[in-house]
DNA sequence: TCCTTCTCTTGACAAAAATCAAGAAGTTAT
DNA sequence: ATAACTTCTTGATTTTTGTCAAGAGAAGGA
């Protein structure tokens, strides 16, 4: 079984055929360190799983820029706005590291539904997956302090604190990399 | 057409065939003022279209109550979370007003799918779309302050602020009812 | 290697928002 | 209609978080 193969089937049950069949329509492809995967105002067409490597999602305001969401392993990247609704994205997808992805363009997409059933059904629980973290992430800015909402991130993936400019996880987490640093050195003690 | 049916085709494109088989699974369902549509621990197993009425969103703290959401008309009422998952649900779903509702079970929910090919495609569009809002209500509250949190809001859905006691309105946008207070006084000058 | 650049930390201060408390206004039930 | 509740507003104060500025440390390029 291939990398994504795996991938895909650790997320959700899909008979052995198709799961071969799906991971066929993705193609490899590399992103070096620094290179966009897409850029602000440009209509993602494209959807990828990512195998290795990191990438961040951002916006960049007159002000100031947001760091949205960074893309880890196994997960989807792709613009939702753009593959779905052919809108223009607001956010930009920048690897971090080197990264390997597994790519689908749009076209191929279209035909993946019609000739695979079950990749309605996988694809729809992925998504909906992402909805429901996303509805978390809602849910603790709207409950949680600055402090509560880095021991969240920290439980979820303490690995990311090492690997990732603090600054960025600080603008995800909704805070300035000021507060973020003051958080970390009250958790020390 | 039905109110439902034109909901449904008002959101995605679908063949009339189509549109009449899949409205025709779901159910009308009264509920009245302060009815509980999900309780926070049950694991949600309907999925309901919202024809009249409001609906409240919101989890239940030990220090304070935080909402999540307004559901009005032509919106999903549901947890995905257990529709998907079959997970309880954190957040209960309660009436501000008499409500009507269309709503279907799990089991015919997944009738639904085998036997009407192309709701597969609307459902994961709609599902694709509360994502996409889900993330601009993220990056909202990563990036703007309460006014501007506020104005959104008001620019979106100005009826709901005569509608929707503001505390609740307040807490779903990450904000005390005092400080939502002194934003529309502010506003007014 | 040295120099530049970027990132993180720290302190002093300012601003935003929360908390506490009281009272006004509006609803609901009897 | 009145009483009991709930909701909203306002002021005083505290807490949290942001801003500005400086410097230390780490990473990367010539």
């Amino acid at each position: 079984m291939t990398a994504l193969e795996q991938y895909i089937s650790s997320f959700f049950g899909v008979p052995d055929n198709d799961l071969t069949a799906i991971a066929n329509y993705f193609q490899p492809q590399q992103l070096r360190k620094q290179e966009y995967y897409l850029k602000a105002g440009q209509v993602c067409d494209t959807l990828s799983f990512q195998h290795s490597g990191l990438t961040r999602f951002f916006v960049q305001l007159p002000e100031k820029e947001v760091t949205q969401w960074i893309g880890t392993p196994a997960y989807f990247v792709t613009d939702l706005n753009g593959l779905f609704f052919g809108k223009p994205a607001r956010c930009s997808i920048q690897a971090l590291e080197d990264c390997e992805l597994f790519t689908i363009h749009r076209k191929d997409y279209q035909q993946l539904g019609e000739k695979i059933p079950s990749w309605h059904e996988l694809e729809k629980r992925f998504i909906a997956r992402c909805f429901t973290y996303m509805e978390d992430r809602v849910f603790n800015l709207l409950a949680m302090s600055a402090e509560q909402r880095y021991q969240w991130l920290f439980g979820m993936h303490p690995g990311l604190f090492n690997q990732v400019p603090l600054q960025y996880l600080a603008s995800m987490l909704g805070m300035t990399p000021e507060t973020l640093s003051r958080i970390r050195k009250k958790q020390l003690s």
